[in-house]
DNA sequence: TTTCCACACGCAAACGTTTGCGTTGACCCT
DNA sequence: AGGGTCAACGCAAACGTTTGCGTGTGGAAA
């Protein structure tokens, strides 16, 4: 078991100090060439690698990205961090991820410890609990040390840092008008509790799209769920309370417990009613009929979150001090689950 | 921008020394009590929080794991990060996640760079590029510097370190028998290339269950594809080329791909051809019917695999020198696309 | 008054780097 | 021979911790 070789081991073994042995890694001019080649020889034989740690120490920064998500078992999140991981690589830099478990204590957790000294900068997606409480105070304390947050899709309006959002509510907008452009009427809208600002967003959109078509807006056509473990009885009682000729679903998991509830009592998709989902993942690609969906773009997201970590990380500090809300366009992909 | 607060000017502001602030931030009986608190009261007032990179250099110890996976993009590999994460957090462990995106050389270089510094042991599960290259130098090496490594799923024979597998083999004999239980006799398989090491061994479990049933093998049922991305045309030809009553997938996509063919030709599932896949995630859960699957119980690999690191981490050097091979046992989750 | 012992604290080294500056020694010029 | 120059290298500080040991002060015992 040889122990990783440090400059000093180096420089003992050649009888020359430690500085010298940097600097001729370094090939500085102040070392002559016969030192340098001997000591680079020796290098590449043992292998040296400089210890990173050392390096953050001495550098006071880690070159490394903190990515924090509500859950990491999740496929839209999961393609954010491919992106964030694309451009951050290109640029030299490590991509950490810790998933909050939509848990507002592990998320501070998290944050505190990748702060003190792990990483340089972050990229969040609030938990679910943080978003209820409204403390913010990790995120706070840590931009007030220095250290630039840029926040994604579930941000936080109140906090003053860069953000990357989509348009939610001209999503959920797209998708109605593209259910009311193939003669649906009684849309009905599968959303989340007002305090995920996602699902508020996204219904409002439906709203806004109902009025444009001049469509009454119906209480009675809008199912705001709570528990998403357990949503398939809320759906099952909300789709047996009316008629509808189409149905928004703001994510995917509604979308096919919908789908699944409407199949066991034999309607059709999308003869009967039309579907169509939030989010373009695994399910609303392979499902039978496939979905159409509204794209996110998740790996874009990840990558302009990346770029605008990375130009505040590397941006003169004083002239950085203006924070940019990009906002990533949706696309309708249209698929099978909505009429022709 | 309130800079972090370091243990030198906490001493500098009660005009003590830095080694005073240590010890009295940590309870010792050196330091009067009248100091002690003073100095935590400080601290407290300025959220003093040590430094980690300076402790993982002085302790020569990071406490975070490595995870390093093919795809990040992938449900079955984040079930298993949530099982490393569950118990790396619970012993006082960071969790770092690299995907190396199936390629060779960004497995190289994301091991390198956590080995220089960054984490004290490995959970890796190895890139396809690197199983048919039959390259393990990186994992070698970083072993070779005492930092160890536990494989998971995709693993590597000749490499003598910890394992978490699950029996591959006899998975896929249980899918089978099930199907050969239900009275299916003319049973395909998808699976794929050989030097995928999961394809190879569902294949040799395939196989054994047919000979334990006196089911002659048929080279013709064997499909074995080489380009995940473009499945959708083998398998159609595979499909049409035979007829077929039961299919075993080896992982959902082939399933589900398989499903949709079917379909398209008037194919009912599980009445004219029941489908068995591998890997119990979203898509076996949601599809139409749901997918009767075998479980890899990916969580749970996880937590072996992170126990084991953690023991030959914390384990006495010397007395830990052996290596253990955990084999999870696969079950059945029996759903709608078989029969009854 | 001297001696001794706690108590309370500071010094300094160590982890592995980088880098400005000081220090050698050889050689050349006058 | 003395002074100067320059190439080649080492010293030491710094990043933020921890910790063994040394040290100074005070009071009490003799």
């Amino acid at each position: 078991m040889k122990q990783k070789v440090t400059l000093k081991q180096i420089a003992k073994e050649l009888d020359v100090s430690i500085s010298t042995v940097s600097k001729a890694l370094k090939d500085s001019v102040e070392i002559s060439k016969d030192t340098r080649e001997k000591v680079k020889a020796f290098a590449k034989l043992y292998n040296y690698k400089p210890n990173n740690i050392a390096l953050s120490l001495k550098n006071r920064k880690t070159k490394t990205i903190g990515v924090i998500i509500p859950e990491i078992v999740h496929h839209f999140f999961t393609t954010v961090i491919g992106g964030v991981e694309k451009v951050a690589n290109a640029k030299g830099y490590n991509v950490i991820i810790c998933s909050s478990n939509n848990s507002f204590d592990k998320e501070v957790i998290n944050m505190e410890m990748l702060a003190s000294g792990s990483a340089d900068g972050f990229i969040i997606s609030v938990a679910k609990e943080t978003q209820q409480r409204k403390d913010y105070h990790h995120i706070e304390e840590t931009m007030s040390q220095g250290m630039p947050v840029v926040l994604f899709d579930r941000i936080i309006d109140e906090l003053v840092c860069d953000k990357v959002i989509i348009d939610d509510a001209k999503g959920a907008q797209k998708a109605v008008n593209h259910l009311v452009s193939k003669g649906c009427a009684k849309i009905a809208i599968l959303s989340t509790v007002d305090y995920i600002s996602v699902g508020k967003l996204r219904t409002t959109g439906y709203l806004r799209a109902l009025r444009a078509h001049d469509i009454p807006e119906r209480e009675e056509f809008i199912l705001k769920i709570e528990d998403i473990e357990h949503c398939e009885e809320e759906i099952a009682a909300f789709l047996a309370s009316n008629e509808f000729d189409a149905i928004f679903a703001v994510n995917e998991l509604f979308a096919v417990t919908a789908a699944k509830i409407l199949y066991a009592r034999g309607k059709s998709i999308p003869n009967d009613v039309s579907l169509i989902g939030f989010t373009d993942g695994i399910l609303s690609k392979h499902f039978i009929p496939s979905l159409t969906t509204i794209s996110q773009h998740g790996e874009e997201m990840g990558e302009r979150a990346a770029k605008l970590l990375i130009d505040k990380l590397e941006g003169d500090p004083l002239a950085t001090e203006e924070y940019k809300t990009v906002i990533i366009d949706t696309s309708l992909v249209e698929r099978q689950s909505t009429k022709k």
